[in-house]
This record gives structure tokens, sequence and C-alpha cells, in this order.
DNA sequence: TCAAAAGTGTTGTTTGTACACCCATGC
DNA sequence: GCATGGGTGTACAAACAACACTTTTGA
């Protein structure tokens, strides 16, 4: 920016909308909450709230974060910045620019309508239309990138808990790809990444009492997957 | 975004900031604007400005675009959203936040001062530091995206020409990545992925004189590289 | 005739993919 | 035993990387 020109300033509203993504039960789900007030009252729509003066769209979107799911401790979770909608009839009441985030959890804790929220709901990805606001197309962007950034990083370690098994983290990918992957094929690929994931020694852990007991491993320090690990071609995807 | 709270509402000062970047040289250069006026007066910093009343962060991006670079026609430009810095105190005057982008120029046309940039610079791209506000930062990060999406995207025929040769759009890839890169197998990968460029038939162009006269090329439709161009592993990256 | 840049061919290695198969556990 | 999910082996195919070689131009 340049130019401080009293009179080019023009007050904007900032807020912060959340897409809060959690895998339950094999299916990709999404946080909601009801609008109490017009516009859109009644309708769902993300999670959010307006930026305070003092802090930054990252520490609202970690405030809003936590007092929406209910969680005391949100420090260690992932959030990612996805893009800003500005346009400037988003909002009917006035000029809103929001930041959009994209939050992943390991698994879903029951959430409870936090401060200003009437209702808050987990609710399976392709349930979740005719959102307030334009939150359809943030919602339908945030999965997007999801998606993608688990073909090159080690985002998908943030879906699971502390200590998980190579099949939780492959359901991960299955789930939020749609697709089926081959069990060691994924197995060799995820192992052969080192700081992908690191084993905890000893310990198993039984898949809901049928099969072998599996490993447990913990998310590894790498941030980036180098070769990456793509996703079966949709038959229709350039190239 | 919830709660139409008007006490809540805060007003902010919105703001673009752009990261535009040439191929100059066998250099990757970027432009920067002196500032007028405090803070930072005389310092070197990226172009940008206020978001206006009526027109989106896209809108501002691409007419600062056009004001910065003298181009008139900036409608085929690559504009890309990067991320949006709200840090409170990024700005000394007051809150302002700021969406910043990064555009892929074909060439260098001279940057000439516009509206309210008191100069207008190319600058070879390790040559921009101390920038003004956090906009070292902002560029770095630009610079960062630009080279991993080189990886998965079509986006560097951004940096060319409508019509390029393979050793043009070579060069890019070089440049921006700082590595040096096997000619015949980028040759075979670029044609061999659908899409991303097409021949012009029976053009060809002298490469400053000297050399076999080389095939032109136009951008193709695709977007996305699948499977991606990944760039020679500088022997510390992860896997 | 030489340098420079485009373009083609070839070969060995790596990686990916599709399986078949064995292991440990609960019922 | 058998179903279920974890884990290993293997063989074929595709992709990648390195590099030798040919072609066409200007000087």
């Amino acid at each position: 920016m340049d130019g401080y020109d009293k009179y080019a300033f023009e007050p904007f509203a900032v807020t912060v909308d959340l897409a809060v993504f959690t895998v339950r039960e094999g299916a990709l789900h999404v946080l909601l909450v009801e609008r109490g007030q017009e516009p859109y009252a009644g309708q769902w729509a993300l999670p959010g709230g307006f930026v305070r003066p003092d802090e930054s769209a990252e520490s609202a979107a970690r405030r809003e974060l936590g007092e929406e799911t209910g969680l005391t401790d949100v420090s260690g979770l992932h959030l990612e910045q996805l893009r800003t909608y500005s346009e400037p009839d988003r909002d009917p009441r006035m000029r809103v620019v929001s930041v959009a985030f994209a939050a992943l959890l390991p698994d879903a804790p029951e959430a409870h309508g936090g401060s200003d929220a009437a209702r808050a709901r987990w609710t399976p990805y392709g349930d979740a239309r005719a959102l307030a606001f334009d939150h359809d197309r943030i919602l339908a962007d945030a999965r997007d990138r999801i998606g993608a950034k688990l073909e090159y990083t080690c985002l998908a370690t943030a879906f699971c808990p502390p200590e998980f098994t190579l099949g939780e983290l492959q359901q991960v990918y299955e789930t939020v790809w749609g697709t089926a992957l081959d069990r060691p094929n994924f197995r060799r690929k995820v192992l052969a990444t080192p700081g992908f994931v690191e084993a905890v020694p000893g310990a198993a852990r039984l898949t809901g009492g049928r099969g072998k007991p599996a490993a447990l491993y913990r998310a590894g320090t790498a941030t980036t997957l180098h070769p990456p690990l793509l996703r079966p071609t949709p038959e229709g995807r350039h190239a």
C-alpha cells in the first residue's frame, strides 16, 4: 500500500470464517452453526466472527475455533489461511471483508453452541448446502485446498489423534479424496518418506476388536512430501 | 461471520499489495516503488493501494497493476491472491489489513511511476531488501508460492509472451528455481502433458541470431500439471 | 569451420501399480 | 475355523535422468 490519503480511506469490517473439518465414521464432516439473526436467520453458516482491534486474523480464527468447538486447547490444531473474500456485496448490511481459514481436527468432539452461535453441528460435507452469505463457495474452496494439499504435504496427520495407525491415516486420504488406495503401496510410500510419520516403539492398537493389532505412529517433523503422494487420476484431469 | 453487533464492529483500512514478477535477462525481477510519504519515506515498497468501496480486492489489485506498470491491457495477465496480512502493528499509522497478490508478466515493459508512486523500478529479486512495512516477508512468500506452483500448474506460461519457444519456457523454470534443467527431458515432459503448450504451425523464431531456429508454442488450455514437474531435490528437502 | 542453440535417440535406474500371500486377533 | 484388518513380497510397467548424437543457423 502507498499514499496516506485520509479521503481514500474507507472503513471496512473484517471478519474470519472457518471451514472446520474432521473425519468421522469414514466421512468428511464440517462444523456449521445456525444463524440467530438476520440476514440469513435460521440458515446454516460457517463459524466465524469479527477480528478485534488488537488481534490478527490468525488470532481471531484460533479464538473462534476454540469458542465454537469448545476445545480448551486449540494451540496444536492445524489452522491455515485459505484466501480472502471481498466482493462488495457479499454481506447485505455493509462492506465486510472476510479472511477464510481451514481447520483440521483429529476427531469430532461434540460441538456445543458457543458464544454467539445459536447452534453448532457437525454435518457431512455433502449435506452442507445453501449456507448463508458466500459460505457455499468458501466451503468448496476449502475442501479443494485440503484435498490438494494432502498430495504434497504431511497435512493428513492433522486429522489424526496424537498416535494413530497407518490404516487410520489411509482412511483420511480415502475419505477426503473419495477414492480407495492400495494398502501395501500406501504403507510403503508413507514409510519411505522420512519425517512423515515415526513409529511409536512397541505400541499397538486393536482396530475395533477385529484383525491384527496395528503399529502406532506419531506425526513426524516433515511438512512437505517429496515426492508427492498423488491421488489416482480420476480419468478426466489434465494429463 | 455471525452476530451483527455494532459495537463489535471496528473500522479497518483494507489495501492490496502486489508482488509483480518478470523474468528479464535470465534473472527474476520484481516491481518496486519508492515511497513518497512517511512512514518509510524514501524506502522501496511493493506497489499497492487502498481497496475502494465499490470494488473487490481482486479488482483493486488489477487496477493497481495497470496503474503501476503502465500497461493498458492487464486483463490477460496472471494475478493470484497470495494471502492476507493482518498483524495489528504492521502499519504504524492505523489498522491496515492487506490482501497480497502475486502477478506474473511476460516481459518487462519499462515501469513508469504511476499515480501515487514516486518512482517505479524493476529490481532483481535478490536486491529487493529492506522494503517498507512487512513487504520483505510478503515478497519472500510470493516467491516461494510461485516457485512451488511451477511444479504442479501451467503457471510458467504466464511469464512468456503469447508465442514462445520451449527454451524460453525452460528459462522461466531455471530462473525461478535457480537450477539447471536437462533440456531434452524438459522438452519431452512439457510436450507429453496435454494442454500445457500447443504448437504454432510452421512458425519459428531465431534465438538471438545464433543457433537453430526454435519452434513456437502457445499456452494451452490446461491449468494443472499431472503428473507434476518436480524441481530437482536440492539434497536437503524432505524425501 | 566453428560455436551455439534446437531437437532426437538410447539406456539404465527408479518409481508406481497391481496383485498374491502370510500374520495376528476376535468370534 | 473363518472373517477381518495388518503387514510383506514380487513382478511388470511407466516414468525419470543422464548423456551421446544430429540439425540448423550466424559469424
